[in-house]
DNA sequence: TTTCTATTTGGTAATTTTGCCAAATAGAAA
DNA sequence: TTTCTATTTGGCAAAATTACCAAATAGAAA
C-alpha cells in the first residue's frame, strides 16, 4: 500500500471512526428529523455536558454533522444524509448476524 | 439513552469500528471483486502477517466478510455488499471537505 | 455593569487499539 | 513419517479513546 493510497484509505477511515461509538450513532439519529442543542442532547443521552460537546466536537470536524448559533445555543443538524444509509446497511448487518 | 437503546446503538458502532482503520477499508475493498488469501492481502498491504490475520479477524467478527478454506489458504470475500456504499458515501464527505 | 446560562477546554486516569515478534496450530506436500 | 507453508495466538509496549471534573469563555439577561 503506496504512501497516496494508505493516505486516502486514512481519511475514509476517520469518518467510520468519528460513527463508531454509540453516544456519536445515538446523536446523528436524533437531530436527522430536528435540530438539537448541545443541553437538549445532554438531557436525551445522560452523560457530563462536556462529553457531549466533545462528541459533537468529532462528528463536526468530520463535517457529519454542523452547528448553527442562536442566542445561548448551538443547534445542530445533520450535514450528509447519506449517514443514514450507513446507518440502515448496518442495521440490515446485525439482523443478519442475529438471526 | 435507556438501556436497551445504548444496547442496539453499540451493536451498530461496533459495524463502524471494524471499519474505522485504513488497511481495514483497503482490505473491504481489494476483496470485492476477487477473493484473497491472508497472504495476498499481507503482500498488497505491506505490514507483518500476524497483523492482517488479526484484521481479518476483526472483520470476519462483525460479519462484514466471510472466509472459505481451501487447501492451505483462507479466502475472503466480502459478506456484505452495502458496505461498498458507505464507502462510496464517505468519499463523497471528504470530496465535499476538499473542495 | 453584574449575574446567569450554554458551551468549550484542559487535565487525568482507565480502557482500548495497534503492530510487531515469537511461538503454536493446522494441514498439505514430500 | 517428517518437512513445509499458511494462518492464528499470546504477549507486550506505544498510542489513541473515553468520561468525568473543574475551570475558562462567550454572550444573553437583568
Amino acid at each position: 500500500m503506496n504512501k497516496k493510497i494508505e493516505e486516502e484509505y486514512l481519511e475514509m477511515s476517520e469518518i467510520f471512526k468519528a460513527l463508531s461509538h454509540p453516544t456519536r450513532l445515538f446523536i446523528v439519529n436524533a437531530i436527522k428529523d430536528k435540530r438539537m442543542s448541545v443541553k437538549d442532547l445532554t438531557k436525551l443521552v445522560g452523560v457530563d455536558i462536556s462529553t457531549i460537546s466533545k462528541h459533537l466536537t468529532i462528528l463536526k470536524n468530520s463535517k457529519i454533522i454542523k452547528g448553527e448559533k442562536e442566542k445561548n445555543y448551538i443547534y445542530y443538524t445533520l450535514a450528509i444524509p447519506c449517514v443514514l444509509d450507513f446507518m440502515s446497511c448496518a442495521v440490515n448487518i446485525i439482523n443478519k448476524n442475529n438471526k
